[in-house]
DNA sequence: CACTTGCCTAAGCGCTTGCTCACCCGCAGG
DNA sequence: CCTGCGGGTGAGCAAGCGCTTAGGCAAGTG
């Protein structure tokens, strides 16, 4: 019952990060940044979690901020990979919707940690780095509001301002990471099945339309 | 047209800080923690701002936490005024939804500097402050619950999880003061109004039950 | 064996931080 | 005039920060 550390979920997905000191050192990084975020964090902290001495961190990473980049990169790309599965795959634009609301409230809540950090430490970046995430936001962005307006242009939904609805449920679902496990007791797959019927009802789909729909597991 | 620079909305609202000097401390603090977050604040920048030696702060305020604490404190208990206001207003209880996010919102867009201090800095405060402010926020939890089981029992709404909506709403509001003035050109009012709308359909409300409603300003 | 390479540590440098302290100034009361 | 007092400053302290440097140690290669 209730949710695991998170750990059996966090340790895997990170696997494309090498060699194992550095992966190590990146998961304290999601853990002690999503904790206290990013500039109440210390170097000193993110190396002792990780069982090494303050200097270790220097050598896989050239400061504290390239390793909120790294994660912030990563975490981003898989977000969004998550969210254009559902997006690119069939059905109709009600069925897709639920779809990628479901797919990316689950990624959101199940990685929570993560989550919090790559989506709420965005302004420690530096300048440019901020950027190059920023445009990968906006690709988000672009994929949700592209199943709506399927969804108008198909008669399926009903929704009089579409660049406002979109933002809103992004906002919906990004905010997620925010009060996951700080709130209650549920499962990241019940919050995806909440929000993916709320969302249907902002956009005006007719009830039952695009109801269950199980789906494997968070994904990597 | 646009959002002025919020100063307007901003300096009369904390005339209940006195004396001068420490409202215009408390002022800079607030604009400073918006912009950077508490923790990548210095007090020097702080009393820079309110053209001040670094030392003149600490007449005013024991700790940087202390001015923290009392932006949080009295930010909370305005933004709880505002939703309460809505919420023990007349009207069906659609009525009472709608006005109640339109006027929370509405604030949390105007007031976006001070609701984003207020909402994501929490964590930055010291133990006691923190379960206090922590307490503010379930009362405004409990608002909104509230009007949404009236809903619910007079047959107004359709609701199958009051406490995992009701948690949507409130998410969904309080996401408006990351966003706002970062992604667009809307008004407080603008984004009230739909959001109102968002959330009436969410709770699976009569459509056009509780539509226009102007609504005087944004309320101290 | 010697020598290189990759990973890691102990020590610490230069700087900034939150906060303090000795002192100063304008002004009201006597 | 002097005195006291609330509000202010300049200088600076102790601690903690991000990051560097010199060196150690085990494994791989001739």
């Amino acid at each position: 019952m209730g949710a695991a550390k998170e750990t059996l979920g966090e340790e895997q997905p990170w696997a494309e990060v090498s060699p194992d000191a550095a992966r190590r050192l990146l998961i304290a990084a999601v853990e002690a940044f999503a904790e206290r975020g990013y500039h109440a964090t210390t170097t000193r902290d993110i190396a002792g979690r990780a069982g090494m001495s303050p200097a270790a961190l220097y050598i896989h990473y050239k400061t504290k901020e390239e390793l909120l980049h790294r994660i912030s990169r990563l975490g981003h790309e898989k977000a969004l990979a998550v969210l254009r599965t559902a997006a690119d795959g069939g059905g109709t634009a009600a069925e897709r919707l639920a779809d990628a609301v479901r797919s990316f409230v689950r990624w959101h809540a199940g990685h929570h940690m993560t989550a919090r950090v790559v989506q709420y430490e965005l302004d420690a970046l530096g300048p440019e780095h901020r950027t190059e995430i920023v445009a990968l936001r906006r690709k988000s962005d672009a994929a949700v509001r592209e199943i709506i307006n399927d969804g108008v242009r198909a008669g399926e939904f009903d929704v009089p301002d579409v660049p406002g609805t979109t933002l809103a449920v992004l906002s919906l679902c990004i905010d997620v990471a925010r009060w996951f496990n700080t709130a209650g007791h549920r499962t990241p797959d019940e919050v995806g099945a909440l929000y993916a019927d709320l969302v249907l009802r902002m956009v005006g789909a007719e009830p039952g339309v695009a109801g269950a729909g199980a789906g494997a597991g968070v994904a990597g």
